[in-house]
DNA sequence: CACCAGGAATGTA
DNA sequence: TACATTCATGGT
């Protein structure tokens, strides 16, 4: 299996080279892009940074500080407005409580992960996404795309999350650089060869 | 018009 | 545990 999910990344890094994940200014940014971005495509999210920025709280002093309704009306392009404005408020709170970005940094990561799914708002995949991309911990983020190419390719019985999860980790040296790359790999390639039409062709993983 | 996008919380059986 | 529903905007 490792064999195999290496010439998945050999192939996808051949075709698109570097990502530099997350694409975001500062990794408070990372943090709240990550909120955001929850069942809503990234130009949406870029929509909303770019009024949370303009307005000077894309941070997390800012996000707890602001008037609540007038944050829902900022990020309103990444929809899910009442419930991202409550989940935002809820994370920015346990930075400003727990040491914020370089405080967390240096504590462990299995206990981080678990302080960070008590925040309501933030499930698996965001807590996943901030470790890795926000606090630099060899994590492997499983989204959708994810399960889809373990599915179409056939490489566990079990799909579930935490499933995945370990096929990654379990597979692989836990490396942050590799874990960053092959996440931000899977959905470039995604967004190119599985949703719009006609799928698959031409797509690197042709075969694999 | 339908469908979905870098999910999570809540409710039901 | 395993699904179903709800949340909402904007692009294709």
């Amino acid at each position: 299996m490792r064999d195999k999910l290496l010439e998945i990344y050999d192939k996808l890094f051949e075709r698109y080279s570097n990502q530099y994940w997350w694409p975001a200014a500062t990794k408070e940014e990372v943090v709240i892009g990550a909120v955001l971005t929850q069942n809503t495509s990234w130009a949406n999210v870029e929509k909303a940074v770019e009024n949370l920025k303009q307005q000077g709280v894309c941070s997390f002093e800012g996000i707890y500080k602001i008037n609540i309704e007038q944050l829902k009306i900022y990020i309103k392009p990444a929809g899910f407005f009442n419930q991202k404005a409550e989940y935002l408020k809820n994370t920015a709170k346990f930075f400003l409580e727990n040491g914020s970005i370089n405080g967390l940094k240096k504590r462990d990561t299995k206990i981080l992960r678990e302080k960070l799914l008590k925040i309501k708002g933030v499930g698996k995949e965001t807590a996943d996404s901030i470790l890795l991309y926000a606090l630099d911990k060899p994590v492997f983020v499983v989204d959708a795309y994810t399960k889809r190419l373990i599915e179409r390719h056939n490489l566990s019985k079990n799909t579930d999350y935490d499933s995945i999860q370990r096929l990654f980790e379990e597979n692989l040296k836990k490396d942050t650089a590799l874990f960053n790359e092959f996440h931000a790999l899977i959905v470039k390639n995604a967004k190119e060869f599985c949703t719009k039409k006609p799928r698959c062709n031409g797509c690197p993983l042709e075969g694999v």
